[in-house]
RNA sequence: GGGGAGAUACCCAAGUGGUCAAAGGGGGCAGGCUGUAAACCUGUUGGCGUAGCCUUCGGAGGUUCGAACCCUCCUCUCCCCA
């Protein structure tokens, strides 16, 4: 593959900004002339385990690193997770236990290789350097930046004219995470726009070190799934990509259309010419915005559970919500000896065992409004007794159901 | 170190002695309409087997027949000055 085409391939839908593409020509260049691969840097915070379409745009960049021949050096963050990030934070982030740092680190790693090469992927922890300085070091690391440029950022702009408190552990983050740079002699570095300012640190402090600065490369960060806020965890609007096919369709096949190319350009790995004739018809409203959402939904299963599952996940999708029937597999609840009376389950409790509400009153809530409803038959506070029996379907909303058993 | 402001439910925010389980907004959930879209309309959003009761307004005490509201101490945050 040529220069040109690999920065095509680099340099597609998926990047937003590039520090500098003059650099990186040159490191591509460099590279293609001494054979030595380029190592491509992401940290991550082992602060939550799931990793999402969100991740997956940033990671499927480092994957084409990889497919050029490059190195993908993934940092997990194990000391930077005492820290906690403040990007895009308007509260200080819990800081982790070393516990829950190891647990989360496992599964990060159990999940990545779904989309990264594991033949040219390097893992390292960053604490592996951070606890062996000492609190001198740490000084005069942090003598190399100053205040008025580490609050130059809107997170801390934005907490500042908000009165909001800032942690001075806080304004070490960037630093940490330049350091880290620093430490695996990043060529490039790989990130969402939020990370603009942390990875331009980066530079500047290889630069102070004598090291060849990094190139930092970012993506577009990806709205979730209710349409307003970039895709979280902790706000819960994600598709995690270990997600069943059935969940990652229907999650995708409810985002809004304004979404629809966002996702289509960010989440799919469609050849170009490809989403621009997807994207005209979007615009043009030549198609239904519906069917071009489905292909999207079908494209995404496909990446991450194969063309097989991703047609069973449409077809399923179709007689479920489309036609209204049930589904073909729902989870079981099962329901044990001492929940039952005369064969018959007050609702409130049968809502709680299958994990909908978590109290009398909220389930209640649930039956007064008429969501509730068991094979078919709305329940109704006047017949809050429901006679149970296995095999009996309970649904709760539009597509909530639960397959019951009884034992023994 | 000195002075000032503040902490209310998931979030923002009203409330300054009883009529407060606590206005309003956001978010969530649910119903209608749909394409499991958006927009819109409606309901719901502490707990208790569904009735009245119980526990909530940063924490601990106190005053009062009665406290989110008044007093004391404590914890935390912000602002101004040094």
């Amino acid at each position: 593959m040529d220069l040109d085409r690999a920065l095509m391939r680099l340099l597609d839908a998926t990047t937003a900004e590039v520090y500098t593409k003059d650099e990186l020509r040159q490191k591509l260049e460099k590279s293609a002339k001494t054979g030595k691969p380029l190592r491509v840097k992401l940290g991550v915070d082992p602060t939550a385990p799931d990793i999402h379409l969100g991740h997956a745009v940033v990671l499927r960049k480092m994957r084409a690193f990889q497919d050029l021949g490059h190195i993908g050096v993934l940092i997990i963050g194990d000391y930077t997770a005492r820290v906690g990030d403040p990007t895009g934070r308007s509260k200080t982030r819990p800081q982790l236990s070393d516990d829950e740092i190891e647990a989360n680190a496992k599964t990060y790693k159990e999940q990545v290789f779904r989309i990264l090469d594991p033949e040219r992927t390097e893992i390292v922890c960053n604490g592996d350097w951070f606890k062996e300085l000492a609190f001198s070091d740490v000084i005069r690391l942090a003598s190399r930046f100053t205040i008025a440029r580490l609050l130059e950022r809107d997170d801390f702009t934005i907490r500042l004219g908000k009165n909001l408190p800032i942690s001075l552990h806080e304004i070490l983050y960037p630093v940490m995470q330049a350091y880290d740079s620093v430490m695996v002699k990043a060529d490039v570095e790989l990130g969402a726009t939020e990370q603009t300012f942390n990875i331009l640190m980066g530079r500047q402090l290889q630069d102070q070190m004598g090291q060849e600065r990094q190139i930092g490369l970012l993506a577009p960060i990806l709205t979730g799934i209710c349409g307003s806020v970039r895709m979280s965890k902790s706000i819960g609007n994600y598709i995690g990509i270990m997600e069943k096919p059935s969940d990652m369709f229907g999650k995708t096949m409810s985002i809004k259309d304004e979404l629809i190319g966002e996702y289509l350009r960010l989440a799919t790995d469609f050849e170009a010419s490809h989403i621009e004739r997807l994207e005209r018809a979007l615009a043009d409203q030549s198609k239904n915005p519906r069917d071009i959402k489905f292909e999207v939904a079908k494209r995404i299963v496909a990446i991450y559970h194969g063309d097989e599952a991703a047609d069973e996940a449409a077809s399923e999708f179709e007689r479920v919500f489309s036609r209204g029937m049930a589904p073909s597999e729902m989870p079981v609840m099962t329901l044990h000896e001492q929940h039952i009376t005369d064969g018959r389950v007050w609702i409130a409790n049968l809502l709680k065992i299958a994990g909908v509400a978590t109290s009398n009153s909220s389930a209640l809530g649930l039956v007064r409004q008429g969501a509730v409803s068991l094979d078919g038959k709305q329940v109704t506070l006047d017949h809050a007794d429901v006679k149970v029996a296995s095999g009996m379907v309970l649904k709760v909303g539009k597509h909530r159901f639960f397959n019951i058993q009884l034992e023994r």
